[in-house]
Parts: structure tokens; C-alpha cells; sequence
DNA sequence: GTTAATCTATCTAGTGATAGGTAGGTAGCA
DNA sequence: TGCTACCTACCTATCACTAGATAGATTAAC
């Protein structure tokens, strides 16, 4: 595995932890078995190792977003699949949503990567909203921030136990 | 105002606005106008700072659900009183609970911070089933947990727009 | 095909800034 | 006099980040 994918693997995992400002490039460098001053040639700003984290969580999470829409039949299933992408990083891995920890920590994160998270939470929303669209609802738009809120919120409160 | 509340004051406000790493001893104290080495006089660890601030959070909090007990009539009406604690200081105040960003960062805070966030979550949900229970739920703790997920999860999502 | 030039990915070594935390002193007050 | 609440001055550790060197792979020129 390239360096750069390792890098993104070890600091997301850590991020979802215990958020951007805990993580440091040292403690990544060394997970990896590299100096910090290499992190810098693939990432020159902790800046822009958040934009690339935040950026490719999404472009993972809408590309399993596609694949429900294949393979779950009707709104309910891929509802219920949405959730199941959740459910799954939470007892599995014990890790919470990257964007829901970045969110919590957004007034002092740099406003590109609030950007990106923002990205994150307007790709699920609208995703959302079309599964209620074809179900008749007839306010999809709130059903679907009701549906991620719920599932964002029950991460980081399971985070604590 | 006595300096160990404007600490917590000071403290409360910027974590719930960046989480517990990003807010330092000294940004605290050239804000009330003290050194920082006067902050350790009243909490000597950073992590004692963390135990009294979601301690005093609980305790106002749950200060808050006693008023809503005695002047809301309906459970409906407790319910919704309820969400409007979160609501306004969303709305009015742009801050995120701060049980909400301590939690999301929970796996690289203290262990002794934790159990005062935990016990945070575990008031709500108690408090929350009971309304539930009025009425006349078949799974009140689950309607419980929802409630108090969906309320979180607004918040972080809201935080980053 | 060999040589020269360039690029990639890492290293060592260090910068200045800031973090949490401490020691010891002091002004004012009960 | 002793206590409270602050101060100055400092410590060590760590932070993000940079400069400059280097080994090895790749590419271009002849």
C-alpha cells in the first residue's frame, strides 16, 4: 500500500477517535514507520491532510451509497441500509462517523474542512430525501435530517460508553 | 463574578465550540484578564477542568428538566420543552451541547471526564423515558434514546453550517 | 546501452511557538 | 498571622513545519 493511503488509513481511524486536534503527525508517522517530516512531503499542511480525509470519507460513503441503490429493492430496505453502514463502524470498529467528530469540532477547524464535511452531510441528506420522496412522505427533506441527525447522535453518544 | 465561574464560563463557551484540545490554559486567561498560572490555582489539572465543567453542565441541566417537570403540564409539553433547551441554545447561541463535542472526542479524554459525560447522557435518557412512560409507550427507553440521539445529532450537524 | 539529469520518497536536524504544569513570591484581607 | 488569589519566571514536552541531504528509481540524450 502507497504511503499517502496509508497515511489517510492511520489518521482517519485515529481522527474518529479522538478528533483533528488530538491527532498529531508524529503519532501517525510512527504508527507507520516513518518520520513526521515525511507526512509533510504527501500532506505539506495538517490542513490538507483534513481536507483529503474529509474528502475521500464522502467519495467511500457515496460510493456505498450507490451500491444500495442497486442492491436494496425498495426505500425502506435502502433505509434501513443506510443505517446499517452506522450500525456496522459502531460495533465493529468502535468508531465514530469522521464528520460527525469534525462537526462537534468545526468553530476551530479551518473552513476548508468544514467545507468538506458540509459536502458530507448535504450528499446524505439529499440521498435521504429521495428514499422519503418515493415512500410519499410528504416532507422528505426534514424526514431525512431527522433520519442522519438520529444516527449521527447516537454515535457519539455510544462513543462514551 | 468569582474567577473559578468565569473560568468555567470562559471554558464551557470555547469547548463547545472547538472541543477540549483546542481550548488552552492560556486562551482562557487572557480573556478573563488572569495569567495562566493563576488558572491552576483553581483547577490544577486540565483534567480537573474537564470533571467540573461536565459536572456543572449535569447539574444545571438537570436543574433545567426540574423547572420543565413543575410548569409543563403534558408529557408532549415536557417533550418539547425539552428539545427547546437544545433548540435555543443552537438558535441564540450557535453552541453544541457540550456533552455532544466531549463525547465525540471521548476516546482521547480522560477516563474521570468520560464518566461525567456518561453520567450526562444516562440523566437525559432517564429523565426522557419517564416522560415516555406518562404516555404509555411500549419501549419508552428506546423512545428515550432516540429523542436524546436525534437531538445530539442536530446539533453536530448544525454546528458545521 | 551507457551516461547524465531528474524525480520520488524518505531521512536528519532543527526552527519558533505553544502546550500543560510548577516553584516561589506577594498584596490584601479576616 | 495565616489564608486567598493572584503574580513572575520558568520548565519540559510537544506541536506543526522547514531546510537540506540522500538513496534509489525513472527518464532523456547521446
Amino acid at each position: 500500500m502507497d504511503s499517502a493511503t496509508q497515511i489517510l488509513n492511520v489518521a482517519e481511524r485515529r481522527m474518529r477517535q479522538t478528533g483533528y486536534n488530538a491527532v498529531s503527525y508524529r503519532d501517525i508517522a510512527s504508527e507507520i514507520g516513518i518520520k513526521s517530516a515525511s507526512l509533510h512531503y504527501h500532506f505539506p499542511k495538517k490542513e490538507d491532510l483534513g481536507i483529503a480525509l474529509a474528502r475521500r470519507y464522502s467519495e467511500n460513503f457515496s460510493a456505498a451509497l450507490q451500491v444500495i441503490s442497486v442492491t436494496a429493492k425498495t426505500p425502506q430496505d435502502k433505509i434501513v441500509a443506510f443505517a446499517d453502514i452506522f450500525r456496522t463502524e459502531l460495533k465493529d470498529h468502535n468508531l465514530v462517523c469522521l464528520c460527525a467528530v469534525l462537526g462537534a469540532e468545526a468553530a476551530g477547524l479551518p473552513e476548508s474542512v468544514n467545507r468538506e464535511v458540509k459536502a458530507f452531510f448535504d450528499i446524505n441528506i439529499k440521498w435521504l430525501t429521495a428514499q422519503y420522496e418515493a415512500l410519499g412522505s410528504n416532507n422528505p427533506v426534514n424526514d431525512a435530517k431527522v433520519t442522519l441527525s438520529l444516527l449521527e447522535g447516537a454515535m457519539v453518544i455510544s462513543a462514551v460508553n
